[in-house]
DNA sequence: ATACGATATGCTAAAAAAAGCATATTGTCA
DNA sequence: TGACAATATGCTTTTTTTAGCATATCGTAT
């Protein structure tokens, strides 16, 4: 048997970011534009909007910083302050992550039925 | 803002037992039913008894001993190898919930963002 | 002016998970 | 034998989550 784990932040008792929306996040940044990191992770524009709006609403700060129009038809990065908070937030996750697998496989050694 | 954990045991890429679970099947054990284990949880029976079938499919072994008809219309309890079971599990998954909660207040006490 | 590509949103539909309803079965005891 | 309390299941309904469709807006380059 394995051990699974998930994390996410809250605030005020909603979820802010878990997993998977840090790295689509990240998906954004490093290519300029929602449209294009929603395409990588083989999900809706509508979907992946969404969920950037519900972030920054519940994180109580801007996050991505999006411009309209232009030649490109406009684009996307995070903000100073969101790479800051996202890149902090992935660090924890994958730190956690760790741990826990490593703590599982201390127990799991001694018991048989794990 | 705060982290939030789930952890829980799979085998073979099925959910097993979480968080949740372990309490209810302690509280089988405790009360001596399912029946009365459910209304502790204010849940129905037929989710409880739902459940319990769930896991021990994917376990993999018998986990609940259930007797049927007599005085008390029957009953239920851990077999030993359930109460080990659970009782492991239960351990593993507050020992990580503390481990988390740790590492999230360091990490958090040096930035503002968290 | 017009075309283009990306953001910005409302609304609908489909899929998955949880909850609830109904009913049969079982074994002791009065 | 009949009542009782708990197990044992099938089915239906509700709720929640996720996905998809349609459309408006915006600003540069042609």
């Amino acid at each position: 048997m394995e051990i699974k784990a998930k994390f996410w932040i809250e605030n005020k008792g909603e979820v802010v970011l878990g997993g998977g929306k840090t790295a689509l996040l990240g998906a954004v940044d490093r290519l300029g534009s929602i449209q294009a990191a929603a395409d990588e992770f083989g999900m809706s524009y509508r979907h992946a909007w969404g969920a950037i709006k519900k972030i920054e609403q519940r994180a109580g700060f801007k996050i991505v910083d999006t411009k309209l129009g232009g030649k490109e038809g406009g684009g996307a990065r995070l903000t100073q302050q969101g790479k800051a908070f996202v890149d902090r937030v992935d660090s924890l996750l994958s730190d956690l992550s760790r741990m826990v697998e490593k703590r599982f496989k201390q127990k799991s050694g001694k018991c048989s039925l794990l």
